[in-house]
DNA sequence: AAAGTGACGCATT
DNA sequence: TAATGCGCCACTT
């Protein structure tokens, strides 16, 4: 069975270890096309599998998404800090929490 | 069947 | 420094 983009991007999202995060355009690279990042939000803006911790991914900036605003808190922010990782005013310090894919 | 849309990222203006 | 344009995929009109 071929596996289409979006189970590329679905694969890699699964694999980001908990207490780190990874930008759009880093899914986008890992799962095989690094044009890919705005497919990869819509992707995740699409997905309805909780299991997949799609709130592990943030802009290259590390700002988190406010598709998670939930009555005036982001979802994301809870999650993310739930794991370890520090968002203050929603920004993740990347170069602390980015995830550096590991290569086999 | 064709055009519009969206959790982005990068180059250009 | 900020605004604009384009790439790319799946889904909806």
């Amino acid at each position: 069975m071929k596996e289409n983009t979006f189970q590329k991007i679905y694969r890699v999202v699964g694999e980001i270890p908990c207490g780190q995060v990874a930008s759009y355009g880093q899914v986008a690279a890992l799962a095989g096309n690094r044009r890919w990042a705005r497919v990869v939000g819509y992707a995740l803006n699409v997905n309805k599998d909780p299991s997949l911790p799609c709130h592990r991914v943030v802009t290259r900036e590390g700002k988190v998404s406010d598709a998670f605003l939930e009555n005036g808190r982001n979802r994301q922010i809870e999650l993310l800090e739930e794991e370890g990782v520090a968002c203050p005013g929603g920004i993740v310090d990347m170069k602390k929490y980015q995830w550096k894919r590991t290569v086999f």
